[in-house]
DNA sequence: GCCAACGTTGGC
DNA sequence: GCCAACGTTGGC
């Protein structure tokens, strides 16, 4: 099992958008790295999903329902999307702030790479950032 | 709204 | 293959 962050702008595209279809493709990934990052999910693996420019928190938890395939925006064959579902919903979500904020939280790619938007999170870092979802 | 950081593009 | 110019992201 592997741990992951996703970013959207809520403005665009935000939990209650994703819940309210219980599953969708995460496509309009241009990035390499980020792509990378996709390629590399496996069913079952867990997606903390990330409110970015306005919020800038943690609000949910998703999981990968389908491994990576073409993505059904764009002809062109470079890009990948997978299938995510909600898992739940986060009871406190986890601002940016308390993750800078965590000493043990400061190597994490949220805070070193602020503009990748599909980034791997250790598990240690994934235990972290539930338990102040869920202690507070 | 601004701007720093960073990825991509294209000219050479 | 280098690097300047440009576009985009996202924190502040």
């Amino acid at each position: 099992m592997n741990y992951w962050l996703v970013k959207s702008e809520p403005g665009a595209y935000s939990w209650d958008d994703f819940t309210a279809l219980g599953r969708d493709h995460w496509d309009g990934v241009r990035n390499y790295q980020a792509r990378n990052n996709m390629m590399a999910m496996k069913a079952q693996d867990r997606v903390l999903f990330y409110h970015s420019v306005k919020d800038k928190e943690v609000v949910g938890i998703a999981e990968v329902v389908r491994e990576h395939y073409p993505d059904p925006t764009t002809d062109d064959t470079r890009w990948v999307v997978v299938d995510l579902a909600p898992v739940e919903k986060l009871p406190k979500p986890v601002t940016l702030q308390q993750i800078k904020a965590d000493e043990r939280l400061a190597n994490i790619a949220l805070v070193k790479q602020s503009r990748l938007s599909v980034m791997p999170i250790k598990e240690e870092e994934y235990d972290i950032i539930l338990s102040l979802a869920y202690d507070k």
